[in-house]
DNA sequence: CCTACTGTTAACTAGTAGCGAACACTTTGC
DNA sequence: GCAAAGTGTTCGCTACTAGTTAACAGTAGG
């Protein structure tokens, strides 16, 4: 957990360092005393409420962004690594992906990172965060590719959820049988053993998100 | 000039009741005493900065719309034919939808459940499985709307990720204001106070993905 | 009756929000 | 040169308040 007081001064001397007032200035229409603003930058006192919101007020910023967590906006798109891989190398999707991703991360299509399997699949890493059990992805079957080699079943910890953005696949999860067509969706507990087949003529595409961990009940 | 002390005590107590917390387990999880807690909410006693925030955090809502000038209890705004919901009622979008899932759920089109927001916004689900903490879902943006009535920050546990189909949108988080557009993803911390508005011309479409992680304290 | 919950108030105190005065240092200008 | 006026910072103090405990009144259930 972190502590949302700490960084609070120092932002608050950085953003008003940003808009060039003096501290001096700012602390007569804030109507404290420079000495008290001093204190308050340099997290030697913390403001009251009103304080706060009537500095927050002045230098043109919400209170929120006051709390924020530090991160850095540089959304580093991963470098597209294109090699062919054994799908049955990975134990869980959401282990596809190993590297530390950022706090927030936007990807353009053709910066994604992507994964090929030797099964005629493809997975296209769709965001790339800190939480370590999610796998956000973009999935595409070849006409008749299957999630696995030999058409065995998979299983694995946690949930998955699909969209279908084009095409049409053949899902199946324990003993059903299901089809997935354009803009249907799908949510599934991976536990139960499943599998995918592109059985058409078209390429499938459709959007995948698995979540690892499991529930805490 | 408007003082925003006056209100904060019992906005907080409205927000409070809104959730169904009682006042003693909000002050336990806070850790103050009940006592002060009913002073906070009754204008009798002014938090600290820190308690403020952590009391925000609780409740779900960013510290600014607890200073927002005039509660805006105008927002009757209700053409109805369907149900419409008040976006600032739904603490964490996960929340969204409360009744129970299935192992397996595929969900047509025209089948989906549908949410239609106060805010030219509307949720359709995609996937309604067991896990709680987890929404899938496409989400529909008029020119013009944005997820919050007066364009305030919303934030909550987890992380979210969306994948733009169709049309522009623009993405605030924290500091970064972004653009998402067409077949670009994108995934955060939804922990970092965000907003999304669609300032173009054309109807958003996005499919989104919701994880509220509740951390085991 | 009792117990367990709801929220509220009174009396108190330890801690701090905020002050004024003095500090050290730059920049302006006569 | 040396004021004069700007910058931000530290020290020591006090008036006040953030937050406490204890008791309060009310309600629902058994």
């Amino acid at each position: 957990m972190f502590d949302p007081m700490v960084n609070l001064g120092p932002r608050l001397k950085t953003i008003r360092l940003a808009s060039e007032k003096s501290l001096r200035e700012v602390a007569r229409r804030l109507d404290v005393s420079p000495s008290f603003l001093s204190q308050i930058e340099n997290g030697k006192s913390q403001p009251s409420v009103a304080t706060l919101y009537a500095l927050a007020r002045l230098l043109g910023v919400p209170v929120d962004t006051l709390f924020a967590p530090t991160f850095d906006a540089s959304t580093a798109t991963t470098p597209v690594d294109d090699e062919i891989v054994n799908r049955s190398l990975i134990e869980n999707p959401t282990d596809a992906w190993d590297d530390a991703g950022a706090r927030i991360s936007l990807i353009n299509p053709q910066n994604r990172s992507v994964l090929t399997m030797d099964t005629g699949v493809r997975w296209e890493r769709l965001a790339a965060t800190h939480e370590s059990d999610i796998n956000f992805m973009e999935i595409i079957y070849e006409p008749g590719a299957g999630s696995n080699a030999n058409g065995e079943l998979i299983q694995h910890d946690g949930y998955e959820y699909g969209y279908a953005l084009d095409g049409e696949i053949e899902v199946t999860i324990g003993d059903s049988v299901l089809n997935l067509s354009k803009n249907q969706s799908i949510g599934f507990d991976s536990s139960i053993p499943h599998r995918f087949r592109n059985t058409g003529a078209v390429t499938f595409r459709g959007l995948w998100f698995v979540h690892g961990c499991h529930p805490a009940e």
